[in-house]
DNA sequence: ACCATCAGTTCGTGTTACTAACTATTTAGT
DNA sequence: ACTAAATAGTTAGTAACACGAACTGATGGT
């Protein structure tokens, strides 16, 4: 277990730009503000989420895998899809999590091309384990704005996301 | 280039958990909401940058490290903070990202175990044009939120990232 | 029966990251 | 001054990850 909560890496200046009140889109500051924050938290997420996999000896890869399997038992073309990873990449990481008997594969009886994969009793077990710390330590990261901020927070990123699937 | 802007991976439920006013932290369902959009986020945030990466023929590792380079020259104890890796790990990186002529190794005058490590001209085009894609990119995630919605929430995640930096 | 399509796997390549062990230089202790 | 320890970085070996290309088998349409 590794202490990553620091400088992940700065790609943003604070310098004093001035904003040309821009016909489409941000004004550059804004647009170099709003991208640096994305980064950074993004990095800090990522880094807490690889910490707490790896207490739970696992990969943030197999993290993932766990964590999609443990809402529903899946076919590898959806993980391909789920993960956004050539079908390739997932064979490899349904091989190795399998390996860990993490996972179990299952031919479908109806189509015997297909396979159906779903977590087995320990992978449950981890892969719930690993989503409770995960929803704890990264709930910390802003749990000490106000709960006024916080739910805003909450509410605003749950636009972008919305935001991006959609349009 | 790929077109990944959709379903990174899904982690979040929106159940209907009862809050039970707990005494410390976040009451759970909270947590889950905060968890759930910081991981979101954090892989569509992640996936951009990689795609971004993609363009420039540089991986996100890469791309990571121009732009720290960008700012200044940095030796390989420095880089092995910024980008909390072991040494043996940002020695493997700037190896493969020197033979692409990216950067330029210096050993330096006053301590001849160390070395500086610095953009070389194509570098710095790359690490630029890089940058300003990146800006864009993301900028445009947040940009369909109305202007004040929109620095409430870059000040927010600022507080966020500083939060986490301090305590 | 035949052929295109689909589900998955296998193989070879390159990248990333780690640990452990190493070289070489600098600095500190005595 | 001379040794010992700390420091800067590299090398080697391992494992995981992700990709494209080429493959096997099953399905389904005609």
């Amino acid at each position: 277990m590794k202490t990553a909560q620091s400088t992940a890496a700065q790609q943003n200046k604070t310098a004093q730009g001035k904003s040309p009140q821009g016909d489409e889109g941000l004004a550059l500051q804004e647009q170099l503000d709003a991208a640096g924050v994305l980064v950074r938290l993004s990095f800090m997420v990522q880094a807490a989420y690889g910490e707490i996999a790896a207490t739970h000896s696992l990969t943030p890869a197999q993290a993932k895998l766990l964590c999609i399997l443990k809402d529903a038992p899946r076919g590898m073309t959806e993980l391909t899809q789920l993960l956004q990873l050539e079908k390739s990449s997932v064979s490899g990481l349904v091989d190795r999590t399998h390996q860990r008997e993490l996972i179990e594969r299952e031919t479908s009886a109806v189509d015997r091309r297909a396979v159906t994969i779903r977590l087995s009793p320990a992978g449950r077990e981890v892969a719930e384990a690993f989503y409770l710390e995960a929803s704890v330590r990264l709930a910390q990261l802003v749990e000490h704005l106000p709960a006024r901020e916080r739910s805003r927070f909450v509410r605003l990123t749950g636009q972008i996301i919305e935001g991006a699937n959609a349009g």
